[in-house]
DNA sequence: TTGACGCCCAAGTTTTCCCATGTTAGCCCA
DNA sequence: TGGGCTAACATGGGAAAACTTGGGCGTCAA
């Protein structure tokens, strides 16, 4: 379900820097496990208040919103994602096709949602066809961002996720 | 049934005032032992009050929990289990498929459990479902992490690994 | 005027906190 | 060394607080 047809883009990796850093991270609140939401009537979904929480911390007035680049799903965030974004469209070569590409994707179709005083949102329609959302969703938390997905896509995509790990895991056991 | 409510695989936990003794004998607390518990009509369980310290001393609020990926059983922990999962998603670079996949299986699946101020916790219904738990559980100290299962799956595991563990001794004999 | 959007209120639930009580293990002392 | 005595633990519920949800209104703009 993740890497569609299209040729993908190769990403620069970015400087070796590992264990410090990621340290001072676990600090931070970050955004895990698994909700289910409906949107009712009014298209409003109330997002998790754990998550709700890590966005405050984060000092981000309201939640950054885009389409994943290899899934039907929406990816979500603050300043901390943000962050990352403008790190990874950094590593591209300025004027470059694949920089354009890149902000294209990730900055041209964000969105800025909006939290009611009861800590609800509206998605976008843009967004919400793209993860093919319409009723029920669910949003699942991946450390310094969390996704949105339609239900059934979802489970299709964690069962990959899964196996993914198996096979990493079984790598790490053969090579210590 | 009370304090001992816990009672058939019961172990002596640490004399009163071993407690610091033992901190320094063995560097850092681990999980050790295992644990029978039970949960009440509200759902909830009191961590082992052994565990309970490890985690104190660990200093994390609440205790991170996770399905195991090979077996019916929810793993915990504390930071040290947090940091071991966060150093295998950080082997993969920011926005990269591979990370995300690592991120969506174990942060996307995992869950942060508070206890109360009595010490107890509430397990979510997805971790008990995958674990099989209904009413009673025992929970199985593994140095950095513990696990928690079902009663029965858990002796019938045991007795595997036993079994497992003589075939890998009677190997070392025979080579070595 | 109609529709989208943001804010306010009013429940219905679920979670968390607080207190009381029954046990158990370790300690002190005759 | 046998009994209390006390500090910890484990539990059971009830009460309070936090979250979700479903609508009602007023405002702004097409």
């Amino acid at each position: 379900m993740a890497a569609g047809g299209a040729a993908k883009l190769r990403i620069p990796q970015p400087k070796s820097r590992a264990g410090p850093v990621v340290a001072v991270r676990w600090r931070m609140g970050r955004f895990l496990s698994t909700f289910q939401g409906r949107l009712d009537s009014k298209g409003r979904v109330s997002l998790p208040a754990a998550f709700r929480a890590v966005l405050e911390a984060d000092g981000h007035p309201g939640v950054f919103l885009h389409p994943a680049l290899e899934q039907p799903a929406i990816e979500a965030g603050g300043n901390r994602l943000l962050a990352e974004i403008d790190g990874l469209i950094g590593r591209f070569p300025p004027y470059s096709e694949a920089r354009d590409l890149m902000a294209t994707a990730l900055l041209g179709q964000a969105e800025i949602a909006k939290l009611d005083p009861e800590g609800r949102l509206t998605l976008p329609e843009r967004l919400k066809a793209h993860a093919g959302i319409s009723q029920s969703l669910v949003f699942v938390g991946l450390g310094e961002k969390f996704r949105i997905w339609a239900p059934e896509k979802f489970t299709a995509h964690l069962e990959e996720a899964t196996s993914n790990l198996r096979a990493v895991r079984a790598g790490l056991s053969r090579s210590g």
